[in-house]
DNA sequence: GTTGATTGGGCTAGTCTCAGACCATTGATG
DNA sequence: CATCAATGGTCTGAGACTAGCCCAATCAAC
């Protein structure tokens, strides 16, 4: 609020943990938002150490982890590779407050808070910008690919979907900052039971942000990213009183 | 664009660089920003390792660094500790090319994005928040003493303005994203001259984003913010042809 | 089968980073 | 002037991380 404040914001902590931490956390992070789908495999091992800027051992050391953890599946040889196994867990308010409990009320509010801002940022610039015809067909496709996705497959479609505003802009620190701002709230949309009454009013919703995103209205855009985010808040708030 | 370019922004680099390199970005940051005016000092050694998360001798490395850089001046024994002597070049045109180039033009749009969506973004979110007494009497403090700031302290003032924006979210990821976002600009803004008609167009969109925010009203604040920062955007842009 | 390309598995030497302890300097206070 | 608290300066041993190299397994293609 005063001065100290700024000074907690930048002088915070230059590094979450170790290399190996963050390198399971990053792993995770492309499991759970479905960036690599389940029967999918990650890069080579010596492609992705560099990709990722750490060495093959500690990449190892974290792909082990998430081995063992029953994420990976992990086979040698020509066509080997790291193959995703895991498959979110069926939707069910039962974990809902458990999950809550386990980042506290604090991170969640704030989490709720930065995806509302980062989101509805994206969704403003990307109106504001006039689409190119490919860009258009693009955001319609990922809107067609969510309005046709199987139960299973709709998680991970509706992240691509909201990561696509995102990445649309061509702003690779709006894409990562939407992206770390999904995966704080992943776990909290995978407790939440998916009930056709949600999914129908979700649908109208993304429908609505293309609409006012294609046609170039920023106002529209922020307001229908906005009205989205906030359902998706009140669904949780719902679930947890 | 397609799978790839989601591939590319989760599986980005773990760390963008060493713990050395990622500290004295950091020190830099909060110089720059202001966050730690010039004649101020920085907190000790021991208690500013532990908040940045790295050990002394890393720390104290950074501090070196700085010091012969000529951005500290390190005092030893009680009443001593690491004095920023820094001030903000003069501006004026002649360097914002070369800035430009060194940062390249796609970082530079990047930069620019990124900054539009995460403060038109904390704007909206505050301004739908409905603040506090004591959260309104903090922003209004913060513009009056921007607008009341000498020509040395106004970038520092600014930067104090913008931030708090963010910080009284109370979302301490969006209070980061809007450090990170206005440091990526700050070397431009430094370069571009302040005359008196742009502070007097700056001076008017502040207390425009003030008035919507405080009112409630989100879309004013976004439309405020979004036309203040392209504001400078344009005058970047000006200089720049 | 044999071969060859691709991939995970493992080792080693060297560098970076850390935690903690101890030393040196400064200047306000009595 | 002596004291003492706060602060930067330095050293050391242990652990984390890296780069580079070679080994082992697998499977399509011949």
């Amino acid at each position: 609020m005063d001065e100290s404040a700024r000074l907690m914001t930048v002088l915070r902590p230059v590094r979450a943990g170790n290399a190996f931490e963050e390198t399971v956390e990053r792993l995770l992070q492309a499991i759970k938002l479905g960036v690599v789908a389940p029967g999918e495999k990650l890069p080579p091992e010596r492609e992705l150490a560099v990709q990722l800027g750490i060495s093959r051992v500690t990449l190892r050391d974290a792909i082990r982890a998430l081995q063992e953890a029953g994420y990976l599946d992990v086979r040698r040889g020509r066509y080997g590779g790291a193959f995703v196994i895991y498959v979110p867990p069926t939707p069910g308010a039962a974990d809902l407050r458990k999950v809550v409990a386990d980042m506290g009320a604090a991170d969640l509010a704030d989490a709720l808070t930065f995806r509302m801002a980062v989101e509805c940022g994206a969704a403003q610039v990307l109106a504001a910008s006039g689409l190119t015809p490919l860009q258009r067909a693009t955001l319609e496709r990922r809107l067609s690919d969510l309005d046709e996705a199987s139960l299973a497959d709709y998680r991970r479609l509706d992240t691509a979907f909201h990561l696509s505003i995102a990445e649309l802009t061509g702003s690779s620190l709006l894409a990562a900052a939407c992206a770390d701002a999904r995966l704080r709230v992943s776990d909290l949309l995978d407790a939440i039971p998916m009930l056709q009454a949600n999914l129908d009013h979700a649908a109208a919703q993304h429908r609505a942000m293309v609409t006012a995103i294609v046609s170039g209205d920023p106002e529209a855009a922020r307001c229908a990213v906005a009205e989205h985010l906030e359902g998706t808040a009140a669904l949780l708030r719902a679930f947890l009183s």
